[in-house]
DNA sequence: GCCGTTTTCGGCCCGACTGTTTTCAGTCG
């Protein structure tokens, strides 16, 4: 049973409890969907954390919701919640899948019409809206029955509910919404918020914020947006359209002395807005995107930055990537937040392919060693490693591996020679191969300063055979970073198992440097992942894994993910001098 | 059903928008 499936169950269980009686169990209902909300995002999967005893570290997850899933991951079903469920009619529960049914409508819907069958509800459903059952009903219209209709027709052909966007494809999206939203004079400013804002690996919708006067043309521009599929709501202040794709676009409006507390409305993320809420209600005030009103008064203080709003709390600002509830608020309150590290912190960059022609066994990069210097020049930074793929183990003998490593060296400090100002490292990055060794053997290794290794091949072992074959290859005095550690590819692949109570311990000990992989499709090590490894105090590089000059500016979406770890600056090698790093290499 | 340096009992975020209604229920974020 795997994390979206228990999240999807939980919201049954809420749905059927909202339709037996709401008011009754409206906390439980509330928790369900907590917990719901909780798990669909964890990154650990809850069978996993059960096994490891773990699950009541879960927030969201007491001792009642702890005691279901352990029964729910042992024997497939909660006795409990088949009571609970079978109270109500079961055809209701495909329907909570289609936007703009919840529980009542979709209760309502079957037990009027008789509705038995789960596999056809909602064609059934669509036909009598089409039959105009539905639009005499009570609290019911003509308009209800043809916005059924349009939610089921894009729930079927997939217009809705698509997967989630990686951040580069997000961020395109906002740009090109924020660029036609500047047409409008009347837009002071605006911004990305909610997941963009906080650089989560990957984004459901864009939310855009404004600053304006005049919210009803700022709204008005919007709705009439060109690309648009359809608008999906328009009010006063906020309006939603929807794109091609399935993306919903959301716009926010407030006046400029307002836009404080929206920004941190709309930034999120949900759970730390709940948090803050809670926070401000035991200091008798209450928060919105309007401002903050003390209980009782309807004047709402204005805030015109984020800055004051959250001072306003007793606690200071707040880095959107953290804004998870997972922490920050307790820290800031006592001004205690880490100093995360920065884009201008980045010294150099470790992962990088040029096209030097090494026979790899996977892909060359498409730009020469001397451009990628260039590059790395025009992004200030001191050091550079060249870590191309080893040459490939089936095709070369030993000797013929050795004389183009030794080749790609001398390109090396042929370039190194031309550029003073920048240190260049002989690196590499080396498979480990499914027996645990790695793709290069002694004499070439000796003419690195150190390698990168990962994994390429046999992706389906189990946890424990994949523990030992990266420990084995890390185990290597050469191998000092693993790249890519989960192999994971957003919206692709989920990556390898590994056992990180395991390797984190053994990275710690041995010396050995973890990868935050800044490449869009992977943002590997994942954010989750790096705030663990930072606990056990182990020291990360932030790399491009680079195959073009041009990727080497993808560096940002690196370091939102060890921001989001709540890495430091001295959590980060490449942040360090260079001759320190030498000595981090040599050690 | 969860949760706790003001609580192990008694609280639980706050608001937008829509359609069908003459004041509100339902859905969403």
């Amino acid at each position: 049973m795997t994390n979206a499936e228990i999240s999807k169950l939980f919201r049954h269980v809420a749905a059927a409890y909202a339709v037996k009686d709401e008011k009754k169990h409206y906390f439980q209902i509330v928790a369900y969907q907590r917990a719901a909300d909780i798990i669909e995002a964890s990154p650990a999967e809850m069978r996993d954390l059960f096994k490891e005893g773990k699950l009541q570290t879960v927030p969201g997850i007491g001792p009642s919701i702890k005691t279901h899933l352990e029964e729910l991951i042992t024997t497939g079903k909660v006795k409990h919640f088949d009571q609970v469920m079978n109270a109500v009619p079961q055809a209701m529960f495909p329907l909570l899948d289609i936007p703009s049914f919840g529980p009542k409508k979709a209760f309502k819907l079957v037990t009027i019409f008789h509705l038995q069958n789960q596999e056809s509800v909602i064609e059934d459903i669509e036909k009598l809206a089409l039959d105009n059952k539905i639009a005499q009903l009570e609290g019911f219209g003509e308009k209800s029955q043809n916005d059924i209709l349009q939610a089921i027709s894009e729930y079927k052909t997939g217009t809705t509910k698509s997967a989630r966007m990686v951040l580069p494809f997000a961020a395109e999206l906002a740009d090109q919404m924020i660029t036609y939203m500047k047409l409008c004079a009347k837009v002071n400013t605006i911004y990305p918020l909610g997941s963009l804002r906080r650089m989560v690996a990957t984004i459901g919708d864009v939310d855009l914020a404004v600053a304006s006067g005049d919210p009803k043309a700022v709204i008005e521009h919007f709705t009439a947006y060109p690309n648009k599929e359809r608008v999906i709501e328009q009010g006063p202040a906020t309006a939603s359209i929807l794109m091609s794709g399935g993306k919903h676009v959301d716009l926010m409006v407030q006046p400029p002395d307002r836009f404080g507390s929206l920004l941190q409305h709309f930034t999120g993320s949900k759970q730390h807005n709940i948090h803050l809420r809670e926070v401000a209600l035991k200091k008798n005030l209450s928060l919105s995107e309007y401002g903050i009103k003390e209980k009782g008064s309807e004047e709402k203080g204005k805030f015109d930055t984020e800055e004051k709003f959250y001072r306003a709390l007793g606690m200071v600002w707040i880095p959107p990537e953290i804004r998870e509830d997972t922490g920050e608020i307790e820290l800031a309150l006592k001004n205690n937040l880490p100093n995360l590290v920065e884009l201008e912190d980045i010294q150099g960059d470790f992962h990088i392919h040029s096209n030097f022609a090494i026979e790899p066994s996977h892909d060359l990069g498409r730009n020469t060693i001397e451009e990628m210097v260039q590059k790395a020049l025009k992004l200030k930074y001191t050091s550079i490693g060249f870590s191309e793929h080893n040459p490939s183990v089936s095709k070369h003998s030993s000797k013929e591996t050795y004389d183009l490593v030794a080749q790609r060296n001398e390109a090396l400090e042929k370039v190194q020679q031309k550029f003073k100002k920048i240190k260049i490292f002989k690196l590499m990055e080396t498979d480990i191969l499914a027996n645990g060794k790695i793709g290069l053997d002694e004499k070439s290794l000796s003419i690195l300063d150190a390698t990168i290794v990962s994994i390429h091949s046999s992706f389906g072992m189990s946890k424990n055979e994949m523990t030992k074959r990266v420990i084995a290859g890390l185990s290597h005095p050469k191998a000092k970073i693993l790249a890519h550690p989960t192999g994971r590819l957003l919206n692709q692949r989920p990556g390898y198992e590994l056992d990180w109570d395991i390797l984190f311990p053994f990275c710690k000990e041995h010396n050995k440097a973890l990868e935050i992989n800044a490449f869009p499709a992977r943002l590997d090590l994942p954010d989750s992942l790096v705030r663990k490894a930072v606990e056990y105090g182990i020291k990360f590089f932030i790399n491009t894994d680079s195959h073009a000059a041009a990727h080497m500016d993808l560096m940002r979406f690196g370091v939102s993910v060890a921001r989001r770890g709540w890495a430091t600056k001295h959590d980060i090698l490449n942040a360090m001098e260079y001759n320190k790093l030498e000595q981090w290499f040599k050690q």
